[in-house]
DNA sequence: TCAAATTCCTAGTAACTCAGTCGGAATATC
DNA sequence: GATATTCCGACTGAGTTACTAGGAATTTGA
């Protein structure tokens, strides 16, 4: 049970994809300026959403990454997992030997957790994170500086 | 985000202090090796336990902790966060400034998360886990040897 | 043909956190 | 007074995190 940046610069990154549209293709300097990212970093994180058929990218001049599938078929728990964050509450990753390899008294709360979490991430897709009102920079300085 | 040995000591030391009884006053080794925890480690974990109010210490021989509340009003949120843990999944730890100062595009979709886990756990009582099935390890064993 | 832009790949690293251990003081009981 | 316990603070080795750096491969455009 841990979430650490890289799930956030993956889910940032490929929700402003999405938002692109549909076969956008966008370099990481440009996923990176746009969402507040480290470009380098963000290069790492890509490394595995690749190799999990989330984006392809393409080298060279005018390349950078699409999206490989619809936004909408794309879950937010496998977007996560992807990049190696586990939402697994237990000490023993499920395997039920925490106690001498045997299941400690909480294995099961703990699993129980475990699952409502994975549930509510598998249950949003891309595109609602996508679809969610952008917060536009802009507007806050002026509201702040009137 | 973040579930550490912590939190998970804190529920199962709690857990079995409430299924010895109301009252009971049970030494920390007791409760370390019911449980198969590193008694040093768990003083540390009670510590907080007790500033907030969960457990008073009787120091001394015969001393040990007593749980302050009835178990069904303690729920497993505040156990956690009184340990430490946050079950916070945003990037700001809430104050909405991960972007310069501003918001970032995903801190509502993380905000959503982080309640979705903290009213979980806020419904779940000590009473309830201590309730729960304790896992009987002769039983297992004699399972495994048959 | 060549320079520029981009992905791809590997290695390194400073700071931090975790899960404890250790030693000792204070206090209560037998 | 010996023993058992909580209370308190310091220390530590191992691992993780969030990057940065540098360079090879590849594609495009002038």
């Amino acid at each position: 049970m841990k979430l650490t940046m890289r799930g956030r610069y993956a889910v940032a990154a490929l929700a402003e994809l999405a938002r692109r549209g549909d076969g956008a293709c966008v370099c990481l300097a440009d996923i990176a300026e746009a969402q507040g990212l480290s470009a380098a970093y963000l290069e790492q994180v890509f490394q595995p959403l690749r190799s999990a058929g989330f984006v392809c990218g393409a080298r060279g001049r005018g390349g950078g990454y699409t999206l490989c599938r619809p936004a909408a078929d794309i879950d937010i728990l496998s977007i996560v997992e992807a990049v190696g964050e586990t939402f697994d509450a237990t000490a023993c990753a499920g395997r039920a030997d925490c106690r001498d390899g045997e299941q400690c008294d909480t294995h099961d709360f703990w699993t129980g957790l475990s699952e409502h979490v994975r549930a509510y991430l598998r249950g949003q897709s891309l595109a609602d994170i996508a679809a969610m009102p952008k917060q536009s920079s802009t507007q806050v300085v002026q509201f702040e500086a009137a």
